[in-house]
DNA sequence: TATGTGACATCAA
DNA sequence: CTTGATGCCACAT
């Protein structure tokens, strides 16, 4: 167990990111502390940052606390998280998440 | 070992 | 409304 994992952390970041459903979205601070980082959102991020070798991760469901779109300058094109967004259904203004209360999807709750 | 960094969160002014 | 400062934890060098 050395080589064939990279860190339970990042891994368990994927797979909640991964369950999101589709047209939800979710904050870094839920995920962390759905993970028990809480108080690390920060780290929810930096494993989006290496989410990049993980296509199968939809970082654009995970957005800031206030439900901007902070880390769609890291996508490959700054429309690109918004696009995805608006295509599940999720109404996008001025990089922003419109009822964001209402697409949000809170791991601590939904999931379990 | 120590230092720097980060797609955040939260408070204060 | 905006800006600045601080806390937090894991990872990279």
């Amino acid at each position: 167990m050395k080589s064939t994992q990279k860190s339970n952390f990042f891994e368990d970041v994927y797979q909640v990111v991964k369950l999101i459903p589709r047209g939800k979205v979710t904050s870094y601070g839920a995920v962390a502390t759905y993970l028990g980082a809480k108080g690390s959102a920060r780290m929810v991020g930096w494993a989006m940052n290496s989410s990049h070798t993980n296509p199968e991760i939809p970082a654009h469901r995970v957005v800031n606390r206030n439900g901007l779109l902070t880390g769609k300058f890291h996508f490959g094109g700054l429309n690109q998280m918004q696009h995805l967004l608006e295509n599940e259904g999720i109404e996008i203004e001025d990089n922003k998440i419109k009822n964001f209360d209402f697409h949000f999807w809170n791991p601590s709750t939904e999931l379990l």
